[in-house]
DNA sequence: GGCAAACTTGACAAAATCGATCAGGATTGC
DNA sequence: GCAATCCTGATCGATTTTGTCAAGTTTGCC
């Protein structure tokens, strides 16, 4: 449980690299699959269902690619995983009524929390002194 | 994300079920399927992965059934998910050097306190007013 | 001893999902 | 008009999920 698939992380690359090259034009899926290691056409996907939920914007012909449709700062991890992985949906369905809601509840709203940093905070957290290994919570 | 399997979820409702009727005797997985709307074989299954667990005690033949294997109060409801559908698997995995593996590694540590709840609990809170509908986290 | 009730084991299968590939079409810049 | 790029849709193999079924084995009881 809790794991997410492939398309979600690949997703989640590509919002970060197109975050890292914010600013320099449209960036091609190829640029993108070749620096983060995902395969082309798998990406591809990945970019339409992004692009589906404003997410990234797209422009077709030579010389298009993809960019951030809004601000890094104003895209929250979450945000890309559930575009991309569907809702938590934790509470909700078969769930609602039963002893466990509460729980569950509970969960949902810890992961919430935990993944509403934005993508430019990503950034900055790469940029400075590489990734922060240990976090108080 | 974050969704639990069928599996998972039967193998809740079962502990919860035992929880609820320990002290009489083994209960049968008839029984178990018939109250909590679970298909009897499948069942069977999952409750065979909560005997390897040793999460369950099984008594064979007949008037044998299913009792838990230790008091409802040393069981915790992470424990019936994870032997079930396998453990978090936020960290580690193809995320460790990621930049998101701090991010993640939170909201893994977020679902694991809120699901650090024991069988017994569950049943408290149903027996107290239904289920509680507000947490304060 | 024998029977019925219950768990045990293992195979099997339909269906969905996942990860990925490919072919062709549409659009744009030059 | 041509090449680069995104777009759309089909397809495919592997795996997982969700069950079902058909034996077996153990036990309590008469």
């Amino acid at each position: 449980m809790l794991s997410l698939s492939a398309k979600a992380r690949y997703g989640l690359q590509a919002a970060y690299d197109l975050a890292l090259h914010a600013g320099n034009g449209p960036r091609q899926a190829r640029e993108v699959a070749a620096d983060q290691g995902i395969p082309q056409h798998f990406l591809e996907q990945v970019l339409v269902q992004l692009k589906c939920a404003t997410l990234v914007r797209s422009f077709r012909g030579c010389h298009g690619g993809y960019v951030l449709a809004r601000d890094a700062q104003e895209i929250s991890v979450l945000e890309v995983l559930t575009c991309l992985d569907g809702p938590l949906e934790l509470d909700g369905g078969p769930w609602s009524d039963a002893v466990l809601a509460a729980p569950l509840r509970r969960a949902a709203a810890g992961v919430t929390r935990a993944l509403e940093v934005s993508l430019a905070d990503l950034v900055w957290d790469k940029q400075r002194s590489g990734p922060r290994l240990t976090y108080q919570i």
